[in-house]
DNA sequence: CTGAAAGCGCTTACAG
DNA sequence: CTGAAAGCGCTTACAG
């Protein structure tokens, strides 16, 4: 049973194909009686556009890529923060009717199949999250007129509008409230500092810290739960006498917990944990865990927004920074 | 800058649009020295092939659908079940080098939306996960003639072809487990009674307790933490003395775990308890959580080679099952 | 307000 | 082995 086709709707309806064209893209231009007639043409037929033709014709395919440039493994793991911005995204996507394709890029071969796939023009814009490094992706795109969104600041000197969460406010505010309650000894663990929620996490822990005469005292992690427990060794083999921690990641944290239980360390009492994100997890740690809030669903929405903006050719923000909030649990 | 057409491919190298095309698709008949010319072309000029046009004549997009019949909060939470699947089925996917649509219809009108977009023909396959009651979806996809796999066994008369895990067979083994380490009050906390999941997990803890002489005591829950955390305390209430409860998802193990040590039942000293899926979280709970591992990623994928096969017109087999297996840490 | 016609960029019998 | 030509199902100036 093949599909029926605009010619055939307008055969039904009596009227050409052209007539019918405009009635399924919503034209002004329609007889009101015509209109109906075509509609219910289109209704008995159940008639649906061929997606292929229509984009052969108007160069627009009405579909968006999310690109992630991480392992899937990465991406399809324990780690809220790839969930949270797909749905946000693909919340917004869905009410303007528009397409998701969400691409995970690990290597470097998929991440070249991604720059061909895009400038072959499948897709209408692109957003790209969780970038590494001076990534040339963003800037590439950009510069063959694809719309770009980036999720987090674009490090290099990429000119290209972005939707980020104020890290370095999340840090500050994380480290204030342990200086508050009489920490003396603050740790951070950081995130990989080839990323900038890394990098600017980092540099909130230590713009606050530098008001205080506390010295700095810093592992690194790369986001997985794994690494916040070595992270936490290493720190408590650097420092016995530690009294708090600030951790760039919930998970990295529930790692940093786990490591300092096993070392004897009772938290809150022995030693204060603060960490980043606000995942579901972070209420049921135990004891829960005290985190910087950043609205990763909203960064999903906001950027998708902005990005249909911007496809649409109106003029948006060169960036724009969704606040952060303390949420005080039991691990301080 | 518009993209190169096989039209200038062909003027470039000196041949006509049809040579281009068949040596674009890996047509065995164009002469060597020709396929060379072309080649070097296509790279000169950067072409990729319009897959719109392609498509329109073709009648194949190429690309493949993985439908998930529930609310994007659930996909995209930290249930990792939902993860797993997706990424198998895109490894898969990505092998063969199609694309994934994926499509998360929690309402009814979403439900509508996808069986439109599916009978309109724009993909080539359908794979439906997760689904809940007697879904009517695949049987109607499959009468259009559209190939359709589901994973997990269908609920009602549907003749769909399916890869389902061995559900039964792991509650039985958990129970089975339970008795032969001298457990004698053995509850269950059941999954969601219109999933199939639910109901033969069900089915194998029922099966396995009927060759002793114990009762059975169930509660039922909806694979989510919470719920696993209410059904445990009714439990308790239902029967103080019970000292094993098997539960059909990790997550609502965690949830029972918590709702227990709540109730300062210690684990596994007073109560065992065993949970199903063996995510990642299961390595980390307090005690360590014993489980039933399924294969996730591998239903995933096997979902995905199976479709393509069927989709290439291949026989292929009417259900494969998967093989679950018994893991002990630290609650029994 | 409506229709005839051109054209989007491909693939694929059909000849040769 | 290669090319001329038809056609996939739409949209959109252009006339009227």
């Amino acid at each position: 049973m093949p599909r029926p086709t605009l010619e055939q709707v307008a055969q039904r309806a009596g009227v050409s194909r052209a007539t019918v064209s405009r009635v399924v893209n919503d034209s002004p231009t329609v007889a009101e009686s015509i209109r109906t007639a075509v509609r219910r043409a289109i209704d008995e037929l159940g008639y649906v556009p061929n997606q292929a033709a229509r984009s052969l014709v108007t160069q627009r395919t009405d579909s968006y890529a999310l690109i992630l440039p991480e392992s899937p493994s990465r991406v399809f793991s324990d780690d809220q923060f790839f969930p949270g911005i797909i749905r946000g995204v693909s919340q917004e996507l869905d009410s303007a009717d528009k397409q998701l394709v969400l691409m995970v890029a690990g290597s470097q071969a998929s991440h070249d199949r991604i720059e061909r796939y895009a400038l072959a023009r499948h897709i209408d814009g692109v957003l790209i999250a969780s970038m590494h490094g001076a990534d040339p992706l963003p800037g590439t795109l950009a510069r063959m007129g694809i719309p770009v969104l980036c999720g987090g600041r674009p490090l290099g000197q990429t000119r290209v509008p972005y939707v980020e969460v104020d890290n370095v406010n999340g840090g500050r505010m994380a480290v204030r409230h342990l200086l508050e309650t009489g920490r003396t000894r603050i740790a951070t663990i950081a995130g990989p500092q080839d990323m900038v929620a890394g990098i600017d996490r980092l540099t909130g822990y230590r713009e606050e810290l530098r008001g205080s005469d506390r010295r700095s005292i810093v592992a690194v992690g790369d986001f997985t739960r794994d690494s916040g427990a070595v992270a936490m060794r290493q720190l408590l083999e650097d420092d016995p006498d530690l009294d708090a921690v600030f951790v760039a990641s919930d998970l990295m944290a529930h790692g940093a917990l786990q490591a300092l239980q096993a070392a004897g360390r009772r938290v809150p009492d022995d030693v204060a944990v603060i960490g980043f994100d606000d995942i579901a997890l972070a209420r049921y740690t135990e004891p829960p865990l005290s985190t910087v809030r950043q609205p990763i669903v909203g960064q999903g929405r906001e950027m998708a927004r902005q990005l249909l903006r911007l496809a649409a050719g109106e003029a948006i923000a060169d960036s724009v920074i969704l606040p952060t909030e303390l949420v005080i649990r039991g691990t301080t």
